[in-house]
DNA sequence: AGCACGCCGACT
DNA sequence: GTCGGCGTGCTC
């Protein structure tokens, strides 16, 4: 195999093919399908991924550049993921090294560095006896220059520009005249976990001899070796440990380090996120009827090895989780492996604890908490086979195991699936494409399945998909799903109550503090203000650049652009009219807080929410408080709903059901149903009953009715009749296509010209259509108007929406027609972006 | 995305 | 007369 055809890491349309290079003999037997190198491109050296190998050259093409170098030993992508890009390109609109580059951990993605070294007839003069100056140098500072680089070899280029500040021209000039000469490398953004760790240089007996003889002056170097001597047997100990243990300061450890009585190092610290802790092992559970079934099902498929999909709707409580465990036992047994997915924000430690417990050291646990190099050890352990399971969020599924037997998808109704960045793939459709590859069984498990799920797995008719429904009704230790009594709001503020808790829920809370027991309280966060604003003239801070209220954040005390990070100072009075009647309100929950505090006091809350869980391990922290009941409220957003097992929670309150129900978005039903189904899933789980309050100002909404009687088929019932009448998912698909441009009246007109061209693209194919007249292959554009969001990042946006069914190239088409407009206009500032089956209207 | 090539304004 | 502005075109 001389050729190898290569994607680069160029992240533009016109680049979204293969080159073509050369192998060089030396690297033949290594280049592999998957393999990650840096090729010549242009005038500069990219990273690329080889796709396909090939024999000879084509005819017809003149020489071809050879492979620079070549990066990993072992490829980091097998051949299935390499094909799974090429399938993700066409599927997600997107352009194929995005893909790729989806699936290794970032700490691969490498970027070329330049060198700078003396060129090869310079040093061969050297060697020759000739002396620098001979080959016409005339300054000290070029023979300077020259000097330092030939006396290390190669020096990076941005090293040398730091050594010589001034000299910039003349190291232009040095090159242009092939004195030095530049060459590129690709440097990984992965750096190797180091930690300084001191040690003593000398013997003991030496070191005491010092010590004794030590001026008297250096107080604090003869506290620190005094210290070291002391410690001698444990040696060496991590330099941060000297400096705290002791209050001294690097300074005094260099200083001895000087004096050659101690050595610092860096020492390469292997990383394991999960080090020190012990995981109770954990034996397989006994099944209920539903569970053996169920297991006996998903098994059957496994032993059978092809693939199967199956949507396990199983209520909260039911055991799913039990099955997962056991199912992967079986996928074990049959050496191969299984891959987890949880929603990132239910990777929780009780999760992970679960998964460690039964499986131990055989499981690698991939999310967001972890640096990126704690992330790349885990995935070499997959790479390398090490580990037979992986648990991890949407990414996870591109785990890179050699066979795999079973993929698990918990709480498959989650958007967090959908990534909402390029190259914007849903983590369960890559899923059944993957399994699909493999000849593996998937399961999709989840108390409240997507519509698109559930309506797949009773019609089975969809084209990618069509999952065997599996059912589990009861809990599996036998206790009944909690009571949930609706309260509505609108009668509280009647009864002249103007408090966020109706009297209901003040009860409630009141008499589980008088008996020990805890509470979780959730609050639906939006809707609930976070930004500034003037209670006179109702002026609110909005961002420059993308005209969307800042946020305030109280970490910084500043006030914040979600979308383009600008930022400013919170206003003391009003900058339109003066007032200082300008108020900000903390986040919802320290409202909340707030008011608990009032309303009862001494009760202790434990707050979770954006602002408490950005340190590493606070989430953990905070759950353990609760756990050990250090409080009696846990109050949260989204992230208390998911998950959570505790035993003595016998209350769950959710001060506002239907926030998110006013939302321009077509599932706002079906997010409110799944967030109150999940969250009412949280009480009463172990011996004591559980009960819920929901407050709620449209209390008669289905979404909040059928939740409340954990009616799953009720809602999709009639949820399903308002999407098929308005012809909305799962009763066809979407493609969002945004626009950007800084020139509003130019956008517009691009914007009207796509749909334009799309609509007659699509006529020509018989294809165009409104969904309410045709049936079968039919699509239709909506719009385009502008964006929810109208300007980010001072650019203004527009939309148009496509809605299609049936087995046609649609996604191709928005393509095709993207991409001829892009060539079209000149102008090169329109953005295009498609959005394929996309979860966020906004 | 870079990076070089190429064709028009303000300076030694 | 040149230095350098950034429009546009290519990268095996």
């Amino acid at each position: 195999m001389e050729i190898a055809k290569v994607i680069v890491d160029v992240p533009a349309k016109s680049t979204d093919r293969t080159f073509d290079y050369l192998i060089p003999a030396e690297m033949r037997r290594w280049i592999e399908v998957g393999s990650r190198v840096g090729v010549p491109f242009g005038h500069r050296t990219v990273q690329g991924f080889v796709t396909s190998l090939h024999e000879r050259q084509e005819p017809g093409r003149f020489k071809l550049k050879p492979i620079q170098e070549l990066l990993d030993l072992v490829p980091p992508l097998p051949p299935d993921l390499v094909e799974l890009a090429g399938w993700m390109r066409e599927r997600y609109a997107c352009g194929e090294i995005m893909a790729l580059q989806a699936m290794i951990p970032t700490a691969l993605k490498g970027k070329a560095e330049r060198y700078i070294s003396v060129s090869d007839t310079e040093s061969q003069a050297a060697q020759d006896g000739l002396l620098l100056a001979d080959t016409g140098m005339e300054d000290d500072s070029e023979r300077e220059i020259v000097l330092f680089v030939q006396s290390r070899t190669q020096v990076p280029l941005g090293q040398l520009s730091r050594r010589f500040p001034e000299q910039a021209e003349m190291i232009k000039s040095l090159l242009r005249r092939g004195v030095l000469q530049e060459s590129q490398y690709i440097k990984d953004k992965l750096q190797k976990k180091t930690l300084k760790a001191v040690d003593l240089a000398v013997s003991v007996e030496e070191a005491e001899a010092a010590l004794a003889a030590f001026p008297a002056k250096a107080q604090r170097q003869r506290e620190v070796l005094a210290w070291l001597l002391e410690l001698s047997p444990m040696l060496p100990v991590a330099m941060k440990e000297v400096l705290s243990g002791l209050q001294v300061s690097a300074a005094t450890v260099k200083s001895l380090e000087d004096k050659g009585l101690v050595t610092i190092d860096d020492v390469e610290v292997f990383r394991d996120p999960y080090r020190g802790r012990d995981f109770k092992p954990t034996a397989p559970l006994p099944l209920t009827h539903e569970q053996q079934h169920v297991y006996e099902r998903v098994v059957g498929q496994l032993d059978e090895r092809t693939h199967g999909v199956f949507l396990l709707h199983g209520v909260t409580g039911s055991g799913k989780t039990e099955i997962y465990l056991q199912t992967i036992q079986r996928c074990i047994e049959q050496d191969r492996q299984a891959i987890v997915l949880v929603p990132e924000i239910s990777l929780t430690p009780q999760m992970v604890e679960r998964f460690k417990g039964r499986f131990g050291d055989q499981v690698a646990v991939m999310h967001s908490r972890l640096s990126a190099g704690e992330r790349y050890d885990e995935w070499r352990k997959i790479r390398e086979g090490r580990v037979k399971v992986a648990i991890g969020a949407r990414s996870g599924v591109f785990a890179p195991f050699k066979s795999i037997g079973l993929i698990i998808i918990d709480e498959e109704h989650e958007t967090s699936y959908k990534q909402e960045e390029t190259p914007k793939y849903h983590a369960r459709d890559v899923a059944v494409k993957r399994a699909d590859q493999h000849g593996a069984v998937v399961i999709l498990g989840s108390a409240t399945p997507s519509l698109e799920s559930y309506h797949a797995a009773r019609s089975q008719s969809n084209d990618e998909f069509a999952p065997l429904l599996l059912e589990m009704h009861h809990r599996a230790l036998g206790n009944k799903l909690p009571e949930v009594h609706i309260v509505d709001m609108r009668n509280e503020l009647r009864g002249n109550n103007r408090s966020m808790f109706s009297r209901d829920l003040h009860q409630g809370i009141a008499a589980r503090l008088e008996k020990g027991e805890q509470i979780v309280l959730l609050l639906n966060r939006r809707g609930y203000s976070t930004f500034v604003m003037c209670r006179s003239c109702g002026y609110v801070s909005t961002c420059p650049n993308c005209d969307i209220s800042l946020t305030y954040h109280q970490r910084s005390n500043n006030m914040r652009c979600h979308y383009c990070g600008y930022s400013e100072g919170v206003p003391e009075t009003c900058p339109e009219c003066g007032s200082e009647h300008i108020r900000y309100f903390g986040t919802g929950t320290q409202r909340v807080e707030e008011e608990l505090a009032k309303l009862f006091p001494g009760i202790r809350v434990i707050r979770m929410d954006v602002d408490t869980t950005t340190e590493k391990g606070s989430h953990e922290k905070l759950l353990k408080q609760f756990r050990d009941k250090k409080a009696d409220v846990l109050l949260g957003t989204q992230m208390v709903a998911k998950g959570l097992d505790f035993p003595d929670v016998t209350l769950v309150g959710v001060i506002t059901a239907d926030s998110a129900l006013n939302l321009p978005d077509f599932r706002a039903a079906e997010k409110t149903f799944q967030l109150l189904t999940q969250v009412a899933g949280r009480a009463g789980r172990h011996q004591l009953p559980g009960e819920v309050f929901v407050q709620s100002y449209t209390p008669d909404h289905y979404s909040v009715i059928h939740a409340s009687r954990h009616d799953y088929l009720s809602f999709v019932r009639e949820e399903l009749k308002h999407r098929r009448v308005l012809h909305y998912p799962p009763y066809c698909r979407l493609i969002l296509v945004t626009f950007t441009h800084e020139q509003l009246p130019l956008l517009v007109r691009l914007a009207e010209n796509y749909t334009a061209n799309l609509e007659g693209k699509a006529r020509q194919r018989g294809w165009f259509g409104s969904l309410d007249k045709f049936t079968g292959d039919v699509m239709d554009v909506l719009g385009p108007v502008a964006s929810p969001m109208p300007k980010i990042k001072n650019r203004y946006r527009f939309q148009c929406m496509i809605k299609w069914r049936g087995n046609i190239d649609v996604i191709g088409l928005a393509r095709e027609v993207a991409d001829d407009m892009a060539d079209a206009v000149q102008n090169q500032k329109l953005l295009i972006s498609l959005d394929v089956d996309p979860q966020m209207l906004m």
